[in-house]
DNA sequence: GGATGTTTTCGTATATTTACGATAAATTCG
DNA sequence: CGAATTTATCGTAAATATACGAAAACATCC
């Protein structure tokens, strides 16, 4: 899974909020500033190069969508940078939140809560 | 704070380990394969210009240091991807690990022992 | 069919990154 | 000093990313 630049992190963040769409569609769920449309179609070129996106034609409109789903990008990408910055652990992720006051005692209370107590 | 790209972050990981260092002992640092000298030398001169070093003079070398600390990368970068990936929550990321059994309830309480009595 | 609107495709220009050889500058050691 | 070593610097080539206008392809509607 490439690494993905700036421009086309923006792109697959509304990518995936939209589901399958047309890059009009895209465009419409990207935040202000929007780029320019063709500028957005490159980007959107380069992301189906790198395997991000599949399309299917549809009449004259290429109708794209996420080939990558966003809960294993995350996962991907959370791994590398815990590897990298975390020797590893996840625990030592959460336990620099947890110094730096990014999550409360509480907060990390009803996780356990739900981990003990799956619900259906 | 500029984006690294692939070939800065390596860069950067081994100067944050190494410290003040000359781009040999960060070579030195680098895991396998490592690259070039005068490719490395490229790499640290763009990070130089992207203000993540310094530099100083001695006598024909040039030491360098981490001018962006670790662990501000590190909550800067995390920041960003808790704000595009978890609604801005940090309680959701962790979630999301608990669900991933990436972290368990004993690791959680560790935490919140740790918190509760802050160590001197 | 022709006018109009939509969407892609093509081409191109610029900037940046990656990569590294060749050379220069400075240091060390015999 | 002169040779060998170390280190940086310069130049450059290729790949990639950014950006966008112009034109083409297609659809729609009268």
């Amino acid at each position: 899974m490439e690494k993905l630049t700036l421009q086309e992190e923006e792109a697959m963040l509304a990518i995936w909020q939209v589901g399958k769409g047309f890059i009009k569609d895209f465009m419409d769920a990207m935040p202000e500033p929007k780029p320019p449309y063709t500028t957005l179609a490159s980007t959107v070129k380069n992301l189906e190069r790198k395997g991000y996106l599949v399309s299917e034609r549809f009449a004259n409109a290429n109708r794209y969508s996420a080939k990558v789903k966003e809960i294993d990008y995350k996962k991907r990408f959370m791994s590398g940078f815990v590897n990298n910055y975390f020797q590893s652990s996840y625990k030592e992720l959460v336990a620099f939140f947890a110094k730096d006051k990014k999550i409360s005692a509480e907060e990390l209370k009803e996780i356990i809560n739900l981990i003990e107590n799956p619900e259906k």
